[in-house]
DNA sequence: TTGACAGGCAACTAAAAGGTTGCATATTGG
DNA sequence: CCAATATGCAACCTTTTAGTTGCCTGTCAA
């Protein structure tokens, strides 16, 4: 799964409001996803399909329903195997900023 | 700052590596940072823009050079603030994940 | 069986994003 | 000073994205 189709998905606030609403109940169908009421039917249906793509909604159908569900594997996984390599240079990024503010103020 | 912009500067593949290229040696110049040759310098300072309007990097003009210095502290909100709410779901979601798909296998 | 309800598909539009070219400006070294 | 270097600015083009409208398909319930 690409992480650069998680990125881009969850560059549109909208997208993360959804995530946002299935997190909060699970398994909502795409009706109770528009319920909102800011977009069209069919606007958030490309938002799930961009979700879905990326792996951070599964779909099932039951009867004529679709169910939603949050899967926030691909979440954890830009926090593990990308995030984590600017934990790791923070401080010292840091203080680089801090010198150079620093230096600035000398000038 | 907006966590938006923060999402939409991170959602272009071009764009982290231009971050990654910086944690590998914070400080460099434009020129420094187009040297990969990929793209026309104009390219890279328009995404340099985005990622300084998202204040994940800070620049300091030099001469007639312009360095640039990575800030990690917006990535750290996000995971801080936002993904951290999805790890606090993680095992529900793919409890609830798990369950569908084993009644999926029944029918 | 026949509406009403839930959703899918396709074409179209508007705006934003990514990138380019061309030219202007400022700094430095000889 | 002057030429080379480093960057800035603006117009332009192309592709992608976000959203809409209109219509079609499938399912449930009276």
């Amino acid at each position: 799964m690409s992480m650069d189709a998680v990125f881009k998905a969850l560059a549109d606030a909208t997208r993360r409001r959804l995530l946002d609403s299935l997190r909060a109940r699970n398994g909502q169908t795409l009706g109770e996803l528009c319920a909102c009421g800011e977009m069209t039917r069919q606007a958030v249906t490309k938002h799930l399909a961009i979700l879905e793509a990326a792996n951070l909604v599964a779909a099932q159908k039951r009867g004529r329903e679709k169910l939603h569900y949050l899967n926030p594997v691909p979440i954890h996984d830009i926090a593990a195997r990308w995030i984590k390599r600017y934990e790791r240079s923070r401080l010292a990024a840091l203080a680089d900023l801090k010198t150079r503010l620093e230096r600035d103020a000398d000038d």
